[in-house]
DNA sequence: ATATATTTTTAGATTAATCTAAAAATATAT
DNA sequence: ATATATTTTTAGATTAATCTAAAAATATAT
C-alpha cells in the first residue's frame, strides 16, 4: 500500500526532474513540500526501500520504472478531474487545482476509466496540459512561450506554464483564453514586454506573463 | 482542522448512536470501525477535547451538536457521491459505497453545492437513503420493513437496510429494485418467511432478506 | 590547494493513530 | 450480597511523518 503522502512525493519528484528524467535534490523537494531537507531525506529512504526510486546518498533521486508510472497515473486523475471540475460542474480554470490536488488520491480503477468515458476522453486538461491515457501515454504538443516567439508570428494559446489564480485571473481580464488567437506586433528591448494583437485589439505584455504563456505558431 | 480518522469516527458514533440520539459504547464504535476498544478510548477523548463529543469515563459518547453537523455533512456528501456514481458513471448500487467512502472526506463546499446541483437536487441515495440538504435536514420517508408487513399489505420497495454486494446482487437477481411494486400474500409462521407477488409473479423471501428490505405501504 | 559556504544527512524528539497486556470499573448471576 | 464475567480504561510500545540542531559531505571562491 502506497500513502497519501508518499503519493505527493512521487508526484513532487516527477514534476521537479521534468517529467522523471533529472536527478532531483533534497532541498528541491523541501521547498516544493513545502517541509523540511531532513523530512525529504528519510522520505526518499523509505521510497527508495518501496522500489519507486532510486537514491544514492547525497545524489538526488530519481523515480523508477513503478515510481514513474505511479506519477503518472496521479497526473491523469489530477487533469481528469479538473477537466470534470470545469466541464460539468462550472468551477473556472482557477478555482480547480487545489479540490484536484485531493481528488487525485481516489484509488478506483473504475472510478477513473467511467469518469473519462463522461467527459469523452479529453485530451487536455483547462490549463492546456496533456492528459495521460489509461496506458500512461501523453500526447505532447509542440508548445513555445510566447516569450519565445518573433515578431510578426501568428499564435494560438495552448497553454499556461503557472497556473495559480493571480495569473489566470489576469488572463481572464485581458480575454486571453486558450484557442485565443494573437499576432506578436512589438518587443521592447528594455524590459522584454512584448506587444500582441487580439482581433486588431492591441495589448502590452510583461515578460513574466510572456513566460507563462504556451502559444502554439501557425 | 479535522482529520479524515476524526471524521470516521464520527460518522460511526452518528450511525451507531441512531443519528445522534443514543450514547454509544466503545466496544460497538470499536466493532464498527475495526480497532481496538483502547484505541476507541484514546479518540473519543481527542473528540471530546474538540467539542465534537460528549464523553464521561465508562459512559459511552453522544455527539455534540457540532459533532452532529459533521457527521450530516459528511452523509450529505457520501450520498451524493452515490448517485453521482451510479446516475453518471454507470455504477450499479452494489458498487458505489467503496468509493463514496474515499469521495465524502473530499473538502470543498463549492465541489459539494455545484455537484448537488449538476445531480439536480436529488432527496435520496441508491440505496434509499434520505440525503441531507445544505442546512443539514433530513427528510424521513415513512418506510416500513418487508418484515413488518401484514398479509395483504401493497408495498413499493423504498430502500434497503443493508447495502452489502451480495444483499444488493441478491435483489438484482430478483429483479427488485427501488420503485418495485409487490403484495405480500403469504406468511410461514415456522421460519417467517414470505411469499410476494410482484407482477403476479410468485417470490419467496426468507425473514432475513425481509428484514433488509424497507417498503412503502400504499 | 585550501578555506569557506552550502547542501545533505544523522541523531534525537514530537504528534497522531494504533496496538497488547494489565488494571479498574461496571454488569450479571447466584 | 458477593463472586464472577464483561467492558472499559490505563500504561507503555510501535509506526508514519514531521521537526530542530549538529555533523558530515559536497560545492565554491580565492
Ligand atoms: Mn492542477
Ligand atoms: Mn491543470
Ligand atoms: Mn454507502
Ligand atoms: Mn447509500
Amino acid at each position: 500500500m502506497i500513502t497519501l503522502t508518499e503519493e505527493n512525493y512521487i508526484k513532487a519528484i516527477y514534476h521537479l526532474g521534468k517529467y522523471g528524467v533529472d536527478n532531483v535534490s533534497t532541498n528541491s523537494i523541501a521547498k516544493e513540500m513545502e517541509t523540511k531537507a531532513s523530512s525529504v531525506t528519510d522520505m526518499v529512504k523509505k521510497l527508495s526501500d518501496k522500489g519507486y526510486a532510486n537514491y544514492k546518498k547525497y545524489q538526488g533521486v530519481t523515480l523508477t520504472e513503478e515510481g514513474k508510472e505511479i506519477a503518472i497515473n496521479i497526473v491523469r486523475k489530477h487533469r481528469l478531474w479538473e477537466v470534470f471540475l470545469v466541464e460539468k460542474l462550472n468551477f473556472s480554470w482557477d478555482e480547480v487545482h487545489e479540490v484536484a490536488e485531493q481528488l487525485e488520491h481516489i484509488k478506483s480503477k473504475k472510478l477513473i476509466s467511467q469518469l473519462d468515458a463522461f467527459l469523452e476522453f479529453p485530451t487536455h486538461d483547462p490549463h492546456g496540459d496533456p492528459i495521460p491515457d489509461k496506458t500512461g501515454k501523453i500526447n505532447k504538443i509542440d508548445k513555445i512561450l510566447l516569450s519565445e516567439t518573433i515578431i510578426g508570428d501568428q499564435c494560438i494559446c495552448v497553454g499556461v506554464q503557472d497556473s495559480s489564480s493571480d495569473f489566470l485571473k489576469y488572463l481572464d481580464k485581458n480575454k486571453i483564453a486558450l484557442g485565443t488567437e494573437l499576432v506578436v506586433s512589438h518587443r521592447e528591448p528594455f524590459d522584454n514586454s512584448i506587444t500582441i494583437k487580439i482581433k486588431n485589439k492591441e495589448l502590452i505584455i510583461s515578460n513574466m506573463i510572456a513566460n507563462n504563456l504556451f502559444v502554439k505558431v501557425s
